[in-house]
DNA sequence: GTCTATATCCTGATAGAC
DNA sequence: GTCTATCAGGATATAGAC
């Protein structure tokens, strides 16, 4: 691809691509239109549908785009940690196995893409078409995690280990996509501090401390009856 | 809502809100039309603005009815803990104090409302709009809450303690909101458990331990990842 | 007062001109 | 191949009928 090849066809769906990101980092999936798009990006919209065949697709390509290196450099080093010895993996290098790879995109990324925002912000979009899509195309990689979780946390039931492994994601989308409902709401985030590494080094702690608390004491598996005497109302 | 007293109008408006909840729980702000609810409530589309004004103040009443009873009570709950004793409460009774009545009003608006799962959504919606309005509508009571765990975690810096509840944030708001990324991803979510206590008591004590963890010895580096000798260039 | 009917703008998509 | 002009339907909001 010599840079006369990049023709202007690439440069206009390059163009697009960098305004759907940023676009999509501010007003999610469904406040993103496709007129804002070909405003940001300076082309036409029936530009949209001729490089990328429908706002749907655009979207596709867009994630694909940044996550399915993501997920590749992620299960490589899966790979190479789970070669190197045959004692399973602990949660610590689990964790590095899932940002590790996630920092350098960012990094290599930046500043184009705030790569690390992105993940956070499609994990946590409502529309339909973004679960549909990641749900789909990363759900082999997801699922030799979780596996290599459970090794790693023998102590727990697979349920107590999908709950955790839950409340994490949740933990790593919601921070990622600087949802910032605390930050708003109650000015709790310091202002200017926006660095990728420094943040998955402060919720690593945080995270490794949750999967590995001691599970909690349920009265019953299968609980028949929520029974209402040790409801939390009374007690005090 | 006594059964004589309430006028048509009132069913109607009350039709209209649990439409809108309902709605915005499977579609967000953004995804939820004011055609989709009108449908729903079997009403006109003008109803909608008569009693409401807008699409935006008839979510901001949505969200109202539901969420200031729930900081009220906390708030109250906290009042409570903090006038018992003078030492500073633990972190067991702020979540506490944050979860119980969240609970109560779960089991008192069920099953008209998925309580919960509304609170969530509106925590992780994108939309301006709701965002803007939990960020002015609940500041004070979530900058009560943030004092007490301060007082609760002593040995955090303010910056630190600010990230850690960031944290717990993601985890809890992305938790109730079934934001299931990783359940549609991975098959991780057992199929039918959906209960709300048992959610919460599983929650605790991760959230708990992710609290309580030691702070991440940011400029050393006897923390980093395991395994690897040389991290991809460490520039700080 | 309450809701029906309508107005106006915006959305995603396409057919066809350059 | 690339973009202009335009479509049919959906978006919110309002003017006016009952």
């Amino acid at each position: 691809m010599p840079p006369k090849s990049a023709t202007n066809a690439e440069r206009t769906r390059e163009r697009i691509l960098q305004a759907t990101e940023r676009l999509f980092l501010e007003h999610g999936f469904d406040g993103t239109s496709l007129r804002l798009i070909t405003a940001a990006a300076g082309v036409n919209l029936g530009a949209v549908n001729y490089h990328f065949g429908s706002k749907d697709a655009l979207f596709e390509a867009m994630l694909a785009r940044r996550l399915d290196p993501l997920h590749a450099a992620r299960l490589a080093l899966l790979d190479e940690y789970q070669a190197a010895g045959q004692a399973p993996l602990s949660c610590e290098q689990l964790l590095a196995a899932l940002f590790k790879p996630a920092l350098a995109l960012a990094r290599e990324a930046s500043p184009h893409c705030d790569f690390l925002r992105l993940l956070g912000r499609a994990y946590v979009d409502p529309s339909p078409v973004l679960r549909k899509l990641l749900a789909e195309r990363y759900a082999p990689a997801i699922a030799r995690f979780k596996d290599a979780f459970a090794e790693a946390l023998p102590q727990l039931s697979r349920q107590e280990l999908s709950w955790r492994l839950h409340f994490m994601m949740g933990a790593l989308a919601y921070t990622l996509a600087g949802a910032d409902a605390w930050r708003l709401i109650a000015a709790i985030q310091p202002e200017a501090e926006r660095d990728d590494e420094l943040l998955l080094r402060r919720l690593t702690p945080f995270l490794l401390a949750g999967l590995q608390a001691p599970a909690p004491l349920l009265d019953d598996e299968s609980r028949t009856t929520p029974h209402r005497a040790a409801s939390p109302e009374e007690s005090r």
